[in-house]
DNA sequence: CTGAAAGCGCTTACAG
DNA sequence: CTGAAAGCGCTTACAG
């Protein structure tokens, strides 16, 4: 084997001298195989399997321009999202499904213009081969400036406004409140309320869209004094019922636009004297892991976290390889326990 | 201004004919500015204004050998952590932090070997310029493996068996438990159970010798029938205090290694008929926001989570600037609320 | 204090 | 299919 001091790792001179090729040649099985010969091929895979060669980032990325690594991107005031137990479960799948294709995953958090400048500047600079971009407000400044400097950028969720310009990965939050609402429907509930997210998220827009249209086809006028803004804190749902109990006491669901927020409903229900399903049941969506912690336990609509973010992960790379954008829209599943 | 197109980003080669010196010159500005005229400086660091220069990184990386990235390294069972909600508050600090100083975190979990070997060749081929090492357990096979390598660490929490070889951030977890432990004497508890974190990592050991310590100096014996091991989790506390019900059933106060362990024994105490505080007080250990959500509210040790991870970045940068390793320990701080 | 020059490890036309 | 060569943008001894 090698017969000098084990210091410095082996570069693609080793390799090709090893292999009896030249560097180029290396490079190019090193790129992909092309316009290399078999026999010369297996020496080099060969060469590379004895000397332990692994490739010099740097190097590649200060010729090519690019770097393999890719950022995960929070771009709103980053409470919401590590206050999110969803968050971390995003996280941590699309970190994984990084690492397999051996890609770094960079966390990064523009919470205000500043932080934005600083971070775009980085990444347009060639630090980053992708970006997963996680915001659910729309109107976002990073996406565009992105998507302009061409950065391959894929978001979670329906970009309100820019769904054109980007890939993403949504669940389906139309159809899944749709069946929530059907759901209620069928269990014999006619005053169904709704607290919402916030109209500049896509769960804000769609799952009430959901929400009217279902209740539009059971030819049940929509209430508009059943229908509550929440802003996906559990506080916030706690005001919406409290607010719910005023205006309409004879409410005898609601259905919730966050499970954070349904339990906020629970709490101001029980504080109302209301029991929980008997006299009016809650639905929440995205079954966290806090859902499974309230008493009564909460029925959900599953949001597939964990397939969000491979699914992020696998459209990121296919765009950095050069196809277009893509939408992917993930199916949700009711989840039925004790509170509707 | 710049004449030609505006397309790639300018070099050190723009900025050294815009200031009238050398390359070299203009590096040695970028790098400290030894051996270089006020003049010299002053014109350089005009240039850098006026091109909008930023250093390449990878350019930079391929000649040191090194990088100025740092990698926030989870080296067990991810769950843990991602179930912990001090992890998220620790990894926005350190996010935070870090970008102050420009420098990109990246992310990575190492919760098995083949991860391990992965993520070993990846930081020691310098594609790390520090490491970040949050992992409670003793016995860190990367933590070695790093050290010996020549990697710069900081751990979070005392590194059972390693506190000589790395650098480290962690709370005062036995004067803690001291404090928790005094003050349900000083409010009239005699019989003070205890549920313990796993005896493999610093919250487990030095809680509990805080307690024992405590006991002592008031002359209280321990009783070891009321020292009862947990695993950190919800579930391990309710059992926990499950089985201190039956071994002790005149136990008047808990002292839990953690908030999550916390809300299990209150759990479990509920149900085994006891009131909190009034028959049985129950401390917690961390502050974490579950805290505040249980009923009744709980008490507990805060840990200052947001220092810590700006504590740890500091040290971090030291020891990458060439300083000794060193240990910072964070005071904690008694929370009264209302579970004792 | 300063410039000219070598070199970090790789990729990519270019010519054959 | 393959090698020789140029070059990516920077840092760092080396002379002066």
């Amino acid at each position: 084997m090698s017969s000098t001091g084990r210091r410095r790792p082996p570069t693609i001179h080793d390799v090709a001298r090893e292999a009896g090729v030249s560097r180029g040649t290396v490079s190019r099985v090193l790129n992909g195989g092309h316009n290399v010969s078999p026999a010369s091929a297996d020496a080099v895979n060969a060469a590379i399997r004895r000397t332990g060669y692994v490739v010099n980032r740097h190097a590649r990325s200060l010729i090519t321009g690019r770097s393999d690594s890719v950022a995960f991107l929070l771009t709103e005031p980053q409470e919401r999202f590590f206050e999110d137990p969803n968050f971390n479960v995003l996280l941590r799948g699309c970190t994984q499904a990084l690492a397999a294709h051996d890609i770094p995953l960079l966390l990064m958090i523009a919470g205000n213009e500043p932080e934005r400048r600083r971070i775009s500047r980085f990444i347009t600079a060639g630090h980053v081969g992708g970006v997963l971009l996680v915001s659910s407000h729309s109107g976002n400044p990073m996406a565009e400036r992105l998507v302009k400097a061409g950065i391959p950028v894929v978001a979670c969720g329906k970009p309100l406004g820019q769904s054109r310009m980007l890939a993403y990965v949504a669940a389906d939050d139309r159809d899944g409140a749709r069946e929530m609402v059907g759901h209620l429907i069928r269990t014999g509930r006619r005053r169904i309320a709704t607290v919402t997210g916030p109209p500049d998220t896509p769960g804000g827009v769609e799952r009430l869209a959901g929400y009217r249209e279902t209740l539009a086809e059971h030819g049940m006028p929509v209430d508009e004094r059943l229908v509550v803004p929440g802003d996906y804190s559990r506080s916030s749902g706690e005001a919406a019922a409290a607010e719910l109990m005023r205006r309409a006491p004879d409410t005898d669901a609601v259905f919730v636009a966050s499970d954070l927020m349904a339990l906020g409903v629970m709490t101001a229900l029980e504080q109302a004297g209301r029991r929980v399903p008997e006299d009016v049941a809650v639905a929440g969506f995205d079954d966290s892991p806090a859902a499974l912690d309230s008493r009564p336990a909460l029925t959900t609509m599953r949001v597939q976290w964990d397939r969000m973010s491979s699914e992020m992960v696998r459209v990121l790379l296919a765009r950095i390889a050069g196809e277009e954008p893509s939408a992917v829209i993930l199916p949700t599943e009711l989840v039925r326990r004790d509170s509707a």
